[in-house]
DNA sequence: TGTCCTCCTGTAAACGATATCATTATATAT
DNA sequence: ATATATAATGATATCGTTTACAGGAGGACA
């Protein structure tokens, strides 16, 4: 009992595949008649196209890749369920389908996944891929369609958040609070911390606080390496009022850390997370941070990554996102 | 300039397609000499065999496909994220690849979605499918290769907590520590919750603690509910020591409610909650909860469909896993 | 009546692999 | 020398579609 086939119907239908193909792409060349009687064929056996087949004559899958990072301690799962949800919402609007792929020795030798190349998908979408990625490297030279979500490239087609204003939000939320000695704890070096630094510094200029490098303390996204910069940061003789960390997490251990110093917060610290993870909203006390729009970002990416599908040749375009500032109870005017 | 194909390969290695597929399947019976000389050609070339035309002839596509609730409230990111990540990581070891549908008007008119049949795919994953899905059903009556997770089935693979014990292992701990007066907030009724409440009557007796009816009261997994629930609890003219609820979330809600009433958690009320989600970690108290072993349950669910593919004949295999107990601050000796 | 269009339909060749069967070359047994 | 087994290879059909091309039917027009 095999699967019903396009000759199946041909032959019930007593027309040829080509009349049925035609049919099933609605082409304007096949007579009102014959269309009625073979699409009454095809839902009495419940016939569905083999999308296989057309693949395989058409060279298009209609499917896209999302290359997931191996979920490294910086890399949330709400992060990346937000972006997911927005694309898998999207997708429903165009005729294409998802595949996950989550590269497991990442950082090992090998270059470009053999399983991406041996099925031939359509597009890539990449979540916040390092700088040095070499999967990056391999679609910029070979010109895969790509979209990289939270990432930049001056080949690929980007969204990415715009990082120094929102780091300038944060800023400027926290000096309108009254706060002056403002540290910051960065996570790892890459495009978006150097971006949220820059922001740091320019919104310091701007409200005529000098920049003091001691102030700057990095950790790695993680809650531990949170706690160990907030710990040196307080130990500094110039008393800081304001922690603002690259990521919720580093901001919990921040929390942590400056408890055990004896302090509270926001009552001697505030304390300004990023990203807006169930943790900053779980956290006691909630935690001011700044909401990235990732299930929007996953939206766009669905369209700019179809069109570039559909269009290879289309110089590549960029789309910045603003963030917005949360405020919760870990900040306080003074 | 197209992609190189098994014919360029055959051209330029001066031997029939044939070979070169015997070369590709490392079959036996094909000559040392020949095969280095087709193998170097085909490294010379980086040819990659298209899986779409092995998946057309082969009638099987090596397309597992994981089926994704659209996000209701209780459906949270971490709990889908550590199923995909023991899925993704088991996938590793099979020549399968990992498709996403996440069906957006599920409870809709529509049963199964024309997408999933369209692309045939080998096998699915469902993640914690309602009692009366529709898609469920079809799977069922049209023996597609599935597996449930979080879910039960007379007829399909299955792996699923054991509800149950990890309920009488809550409560055993709660008697422990002192309490008899425990509450229940369950969730909404599906498989796991009347498992759990079964588990929490079972305990009670074997401690010889009478079942009380109006301890118990229903929620549907939102921090709403649980914060409803509880009140009434609280109200009641018996006075309760400890709330048990069937997820974190409404764990969560719990504790605000009880804080409201001017109470303190674990002071006067101990509560435990259930996933052991970020939220329980993060919580103020952190919750005590139970944790389920997700990414396990990903990991095995890849090898038993894996073999249910394979061998579609065999009959339906059942798997409980065990939930193990966290104990964090939020609970405490009377 | 013959020519040319238009409209519809069918035939057959793709797409890129695998699988079946046939064939050749070589080795071994008689 | 002939028959037979074995190993390596090739030719060709096949999977389920789409598509270029070729026709046939019928009408309009000279």
């Amino acid at each position: 009992m095999k699967k019903t086939s396009i000759k199946d119907i041909a032959e019930i239908a007593k027309v040829s595949t080509a009349t049925v193909s035609r049919v099933l792409n609605n082409s304007p060349l096949v007579d009102e008649f014959t269309k009625e009687r073979v699409i009454k064929v095809i839902q009495q056996l419940n016939y569905k196209p083999s999308l296989i087949a057309r693949s395989l004559i058409k060279g298009k899958t209609h499917l896209l890749t999302l290359i997931v990072p191996p979920t490294p301690n910086f890399f949330s799962a709400f992060y990346f369920t937000q972006i997911m949800n927005g694309i898998s919402d999207a997708l429903t609007q165009y005729e294409y389908r998802l595949m996950i792929y989550q590269p497991h020795g990442y950082d090992a030798k090998l270059g470009y996944p053999p399983q991406l190349e041996e099925f031939q998908m359509d597009g890539l979408f990449m979540i916040a891929p390092l700088m040095e990625d070499r999967l990056v490297k391999h679609c910029e030279t070979e010109k895969i369609p790509t979209i990289l979500i939270n990432a930049r490239s001056h080949i690929l087609d980007w969204i990415d958040l715009n990082n120094q204003t929102a780091s300038i939000k944060v800023i400027e939320t926290l000096v309108g609070l009254g706060h002056k000695k403002i540290a910051f704890i960065p996570g790892l070096m890459g495009y978006n911390t150097v971006a949220r630094l820059e922001g740091y510094k320019e919104a310091l200029q701007k409200h005529s606080i000098r920049f003091d490098s001691s102030f700057i303390e990095g950790g790695d996204y993680s809650l531990e390496s949170g706690a160990r910069a907030a710990k040196k940061l307080l130990a500094l003789p110039k008393k800081i009022t304001a922690i603002y960390a690259a990521n919720d997490l580093m901001a919990i251990g921040a929390i942590q850390a400056i408890r055990e110093a004896g302090l509270s917060v926001p009552g001697d610290i505030s304390v300004f997370g990023f990203d807006d993870s169930d943790a900053a909203r779980f956290s006691q006390p909630p935690l001011s941070t700044v909401k990235q729009p990732f299930y929007n970002m996953g939206k766009r990416a669905v369209q700019l990554l179809v069109e570039r599908v559909e269009k290879p040749e289309m110089p590549p375009r960029y789309e910045e996102m603003e963030g917005e500032v949360i405020l919760r109870q870990s900040t306080k005017k003074i």
